[in-house]
DNA sequence: CTGAAAGCGCTTACAG
DNA sequence: CTGAAAGCGCTTACAG
């Protein structure tokens, strides 16, 4: 291969042949494999040096590894999947691992296709690992991926026979979400969360959400309350899907939305009323850095993202390096009390007034 | 290749003995090349359908191109690096390339080392194209890679024979900032703005915003209250160093941050002491999403990221396709007057009360 | 339009 | 400890 101007990029034959050693012993000492004298390491090292050679990772990965490491993400525009990222990035650095990026977006109308499609882009590149956000691919494709490739799942509470799951414990989260409010003396709660796609079944952290929310609204006597929105993964649209719920009669007094976008959303509705949160309380999921903005002041609960994409990297390359037996790590959340959320201000009082 | 279970994975071979035909024929195909009859591509595909088929990448790569972009970007912190994402994103979809991000992240003290490990990474996975935000990379280093792979640069104002840039108008952007300062009455504005090696000469972004605050200070007769205040990459740096500089006797009325991430710290320490933009106004660059969302009303620049990372996907693709004269997209930023601005508020109106 | 053969740059047994 | 040889799965001229 030549570049533009000509020139010839060194390639092991030309390191071998510069140290005067055969290819079989260059490639030993990339890998830093046993069995050479330190005599022939140091020559080989020099002449890598000298030639300024960087061994193609393609053809390396035609027989061994290709040094890369994928991860699946629905989308950018959420901040907790950019908190992954960031945390995935951090476990890498200092390994010789990349990244590659693969995102599933798929738009308003979350389906599984572009998951699909984005994993497989993953497994054509021959990655030595995938971490993945794939809350809608079935299972058993998932299993069948794994079964060639190590795979680190995030935010699935199925079983998996031979791949990693992190995730948080959303049972627990919403709970303290719940928990907060009726201490607060909420009754009429709604809860903002993503399309039936998305809550379908009960695996998927918004269907566990759901599930939480509808379950102790009931036991605590509220069932009639019980009010689920939905709407689009953004801010703006919550925003919308917000305000046309707080403009009719007997409007909720705390909104509990499946996440921190959504809550923004929320927010903004709130504000754009010209309601407070002594009117109407907000509280999130995720804890995204925005939230302890004096400015925002969100109450939310914080599963450190972070955390769970450096513990995702971490089980993939224990993974690649033998381990088979499945392992789970489950992120314990905490309740961020902010001023978003204020006690409950009943209309008879204010009639009374 | 077997995976776990010793299935084979179908490669080129089994497919053209499949299909009865060679393996030349089924690259055709699979390439979309000229010079194949239409039966014969109809077995092939059929054929691929069948056994499941999935080419290699790395074996491509081998010879042809590997269908991966790199993209580069100093950190994941900074919203407006994540919208060049989405751009990219967006101008990528439904081609057959796949993203492949390389973060330098060099913590607080950015310097380049991390960005050429990033840039040589990708190299190193012969990427078909690289866009990178590199504003501290050598620019002959620069010209170098592009002599080899095609390149597209985000905020580097050199000159480029070689690769493309993709930029906004730091300088009309700037000017912008102070002349809706100016017209606000204000003279003792701070400017906040990263490191001396972000600053360093005068083709970074904020190297030109650095220089048109001064200049434009200086031309306005207000030369002596030019105000530089240093920081990290991140809200929280932006929020100590400015929650100091508010302490000073004779501080500013009015704050230029160089990005919304440091506007957004500015906002946080001007609240934190009690203070409103009718006191202290603060103006960013970027108008990242939260700009608008009524909590934060941030006055900012729109610099149009999503776009630029579109631009410069397309400008990639322009180049693997053939074109080698070097294209410079120029991003016209725009002025977003909203709430964190006010007319200023002299002490002398103020003694006089 | 179709195919046989060479080759891309590595790693992996295997033999010495 | 060291090296010769085969092979990974494709694409690329080239010949027919």
């Amino acid at each position: 291969m030549s570049n533009v101007t000509g020139r010839k990029f060194a390639t092991i034959e030309d390191v071998a042949r510069h140290a005067g050693v055969s290819r079989a012993a260059v490639s030993k000492v990339i890998r830093g494999a046993y069995g050479v004298s330190d005599t022939m390491r140091e020559r080989v090292n020099s002449s890598i040096a000298e030639l300024n050679y960087r061994p193609r990772v393609a053809a390396r990965a035609m027989r061994g590894s290709s040094f890369t490491l994928g991860i699946e993400i629905p989308e950018f525009g959420n901040p907790f999947f950019i908190r992954i990222l960031k945390g995935a990035t951090e476990a890498i650095a200092g390994t010789d691992y990349q990244l590659i990026i693969a995102p599933a977006d798929a738009g308003i109308e979350t389906d599984a296709v572009e998951g699909y499609r984005a994993l497989e882009a993953l497994a054509d590149r021959q990655v030595d690992g995938i971490v993945a956000v794939s809350p809608l691919v079935q299972a058993d494709w998932l299993a069948r991926l794994a079964e060639r490739t190590p795979v680190v799942m995030l935010g699935r509470h199925d079983d998996a026979s031979n791949y990693d799951r992190v995730v948080g414990d959303d049972a627990v989260g919403a709970a303290l979400v719940m928990d907060h409010l009726f201490s607060l003396g909420h009754e009429r709660i709604a809860h903002v969360t993503r399309s039936e796609a998305v809550t379908f079944g009960n695996s998927t952290p918004h269907a566990i959400r759901l599930g939480v929310y509808e379950r102790m609204m009931r036991a605590a006597g509220h069932g009639s309350h019980v009010e689920v929105v939905r709407t689009g993964p953004t801010e703006r649209h919550s925003f919308e899907a917000t305000r046309a719920l707080l403009q009719t009669p007997n409007r909720p007094t705390a909104i509990f939305a499946a996440h921190d976008e959504l809550a923004l959303g929320a927010l903004r509705a709130v504000g754009a009323l010209g309601l407070t949160a002594a009117e109407v309380s907000v509280i999130g999921y995720d804890d995204i850095d925005l939230a302890d903005h004096p400015a925002i002041s969100l109450t939310t609960v914080d599963q450190a993202g972070v955390e769970m994409g450096r513990q995702a990297v971490r089980l993939l390359i224990e993974q690649i390096a033998g381990r088979s037996e499945p392992v789970e790590y489950v992120s314990t959340p905490t309740l961020k009390v902010r001023g978003s959320t204020a006690p409950v201000r009943r209309r008879s009082l204010l009639r009374r007034r």
